[in-house]
DNA sequence: ACCACCTGTTATTAT
DNA sequence: AACAGGTGGT
């Protein structure tokens, strides 16, 4: 087999971790050193050289997108399709084998996911009825603590709480809610993880048998997994089995969400022999981006210690501009955006990265306004809306009957009689009998145990239901959606509602029935769970992958997303919008041990996402929560050095004083003049210093006058002087 | 029971 | 500024 035709295009330090012939490795990878291609190399050198059957390679990473991207190049250079190879997200390949061995689990057959959201809804619920006052014991900090103590593998039992009030609450909460999601068999994200850790660690036949079938594994961005993942991997990992791992302690940035970096340093500790092997060399970035990336991230400390370097030019200053307010700031972006494309560029090739979702909107309002095309990722996803969750909630429903957060979430939608009165006699009655609400009003209709209307509009909803499912066992899952939509009364619901947003959930409503024709049911059930029905996997899918934004995903377009979402992707041009002490870094991290640390390593994973050029904004004046604040320049700027920077004033149509305020950023220009300075010229009348370059006779600056605007001058010839 | 309107609260990051 | 939850009228 031609082994050249696969390390041909690297350096030494990649083929050498490609290649490796060790039963453990760890590739230390740093920003754009060219780590997915190791992962895809490696995996097509198993298969190719060494002869190692897909179906023995697990590949797990942190993404949807990264799993999709890698299965994609992995197939293009064996130039066939991996079948039997196991890629996918942690939490992905948790579902899939909890799906294989529910019985094990102990979970039932129908068993559902419950996102972030839905997670909340139920603890809600029993917090209620476990007589929490909502505002002593606010139900967010309950779904924290309870996703936090599953992130380390504990279940309430496990949890001391020495007599601690709060403790021991939550823990009664943990408890509650455990009963709540096994009534109506859900499972939400962390459950996914603790079950498929619990279901090997139970079940050492299972164990085995995986054992045996993956000798190979590899996992990405390894300093994002948690205790319960790293326990996972370490479960399955055998004396037979041959592991790499890939990560960059420089680029965590999910400690929030129980990632351990240390973790890195753990796999050194338990793999003693194990391989390291550093990539340094970053192809990806200009030598100025590069530079300022290692210079914020040298403020870290109890670093494992990389030094990445490159053999690319020097490329432009990265430009930092300081605008008046927010709405300025969108329109500075949006107005470089426009030069950028106008010199024959990509709108593909450009990036706004931001610290949080709520930044969007303006940026977005901008990108209107010019007409820029642009698309945004997180927010609230496609999945996430409410009226794609009701219609969610009814295909749940006919899925697991028992899906009692489903239940709640459309026993009254559209409005059927069904108050909160009636629903409260069903909760009632349900945990009296230990059982699901679906089973308990059953069994109220049938003991006639209701008011008479609330009866006759449960037994309308049963039947629904009931008739939904068995009307449509024979059709495809595209025109079972669409029955749903219509019979349910969603779509009449939405299309009396008026205004704007009414349209686009109709819209939304029929992107639904769009996506579930594009849904490819032989792609997504696995061959181990040949029973699933493609309406299981379609649910799965949509709780598993929220799904984007927006559509159009081929037409050319601006990208906006946060700084967390941008990791591993990259941009010829990228902006950092909101470079501003208390938005980033954030106020919240700051309060965390740690906090600043990993919010330096999240604008070292924004810089470092920049191909050949990098603009930092902020704005002098933000409106927060409804507020106006001004916020002062982010630290991370003062960080990078002075010489990698250019500031950038415009004189924009916002009315205000010109020459207001002093650059934050202060540096030392040539001749005695400097950033932000005011001067008087003979012809061109007042103006001030918003760019210079060159040295000695060469310099020149560019100056913003207030009568004639932007003029660049030789400083040797230009008769300058200072003004006040 | 339902709807419209008002009020208080609340915004980090995400599988 | 936006949204969830609560209040009061129908």
């Amino acid at each position: 087999m031609d082994a050249s035709s696969i390390i041909e295009s690297l350096n030494d330090a990649q083929t050498e971790a490609v290649t490796a012939p060790n039963k453990a490795l760890l590739v230390l990878a740093g920003a754009g050193s060219g780590k997915t291609r190791v992962l895809v190399h490696r995996i097509a050198w198993l298969v190719k050289v060494e002869q190692v059957s897909a179906h023995s390679i697990l590949a797990v990473t942190f993404t949807n997108k990264a799993a999709k991207e890698m299965l994609g190049r992995v197939e293009d250079m064996l130039a066939m399709p991996a079948r039997g190879m196991w890629v996918g997200t942690f939490h992905s390949i948790a579902h899939r084998l909890l799906r294989a061995h529910y019985r094990d689990a102990g979970l039932p057959e129908g068993f559902q996911i419950l996102d972030a959201q839905d997670q909340l809804r139920v603890i809600k619920r029993v917090m209620k009825e476990l007589n929490l006052d909502d505002n002593e014991w606010p139900p967010k900090q309950a779904q924290w603590f309870i996703n936090a103590k599953k992130d380390d593998g504990l279940r309430p039992g496990n949890i001391q709480h020495h007599g601690d009030f709060f403790v021991s609450t939550m823990v009664k909460v943990y408890y509650a809610y455990e009963e709540a999601c096994k009534t109506a068999g859900l499972v939400d994200f962390n459950e996914l993880l603790l079950r498929a850790y619990e279901l090997w660690a139970n079940n050492p036949h299972l164990l085995k048998h995986y054992q045996e079938r993956f000798q190979h594994i590899l996992v990405d961005e390894f300093q994002d997994t948690n205790a319960i993942q790293y326990a996972w991997i370490r479960l399955l990992c055998h004396e037979g089995n041959r592991i790499t791992i890939v990560g960059d302690d420089d680029q965590s940035i999910y400690g929030w969400r129980g990632a351990k970096i240390e973790n890195i340093q753990q796999f050194e500790n338990d793999f003693p022999d194990c391989k390291i092997s550093r990539l340094e060399q970053n192809y990806r970035s200009t030598s100025t981006i590069l530079k300022a990336a290692n210079a914020v991230i040298s403020y870290n400390s109890d670093r494992m210690g990389k030094s990445l370097w490159t053999e690319g030019n020097e490329g432009e200053p990265i430009t930092i501009y300081s605008a008046f307010n927010e709405q300025e700031e969108a329109r500075f972006i949006a107005a470089r955006i426009e030069d950028w494309v106008q010199q024959g560029n990509s709108y593909n090739d450009i990036a706004i990265l931001y610290r949080s979702n709520a930044q969007s909107r303006i940026l977005e309002d901008a990108m209107l306004n010019r007409n820029i095309p642009y698309r945004i990722y997180g927010g609230l996803r496609f999945f996430e809306r409410a009226e794609i969750k009701d219609t969610m909630a009814y295909l749940r429903l006919m899925t697991n009957r028992d899906d009692d957060a489903s239940f709640e979430r459309v026993v009254n939608t559209p409005a059927r009689g069904l108050g909160e009165k009636s629903v409260d006699l069903i909760r009632a009655k349900a945990r009296e009998d230990e059982t699901s609400l679906w089973q308990a009003a059953s069994k109220m209709v049938v003991d006639q145990l209701l008011p008479p209307r609330a009866r006759t509009a449960m037994a309308g909803f049963l039947h629904l239901i009931n008739e939904l499912d068995s009307s449509t066992k024979e059709v495809d899952l595209w025109e079972q959606t669409e029955v749903v939509i219509e019979h349910s009364g969603l779509m009449d619901k939405v299309s009396k509602e008026k205004g704007e947003k009414a349209q686009a959930r109709k819209e939304n409503l029929q992107e639904l029935v769009n996506a579930t024709r594009e849904f490819d049911p032989d792609e997504m059930i696995p061959e181990e769970t040949p029973d699933m029905t493609p309406l299981m996997a379609f649910i799965a899918h949509a709780s598993l992958e929220a799904g984007d934004t927006q559509a159009d995903e081929y037409q050319e377009s601006v990208q906006m997303m946060t700084l967390h979402s941008a990791k591993g992707l990259e941009f010829p041009l990228v902006f950092i919008a909101g470079m501003e002490e208390k938005l980033f870094p954030h106020q919240m991290s700051l309060d965390e041990p740690g906090g600043l640390e990993e919010e330096r390593r999240l604008a070292y994973v924004g810089i470092t996402r920049a191909m050949q050029q990098l603009y930092l904004t902020h704005a002098e004046k933000r409106r927060m929560w409804g507020r106006e604040t001004y916020p002062s320049v982010s630290r991370f700027i003062s960080e990078i050095p002075a010489e990698l920077m250019t500031e950038v004033r415009l004189n924009t149509q916002v009315q205000r004083p010109v020459f207001q305020k002093q650059s934050p950023i202060k540096r030392k220009g040539p001749e005695g003049f400097h950033l932000g300075q005011l001067v008087q010229h003979p012809k061109f009348g007042k103006g001030i210093i918003i760019n210079y370059e060159g040295e000695g006779p060469q310099a020149s600056v560019q100056v913003n006058f207030e009568k004639e605007g932007l003029k660049k001058l030789m400083l040797a010839y230009a008769k300058l002087e200072p003004s006040s």
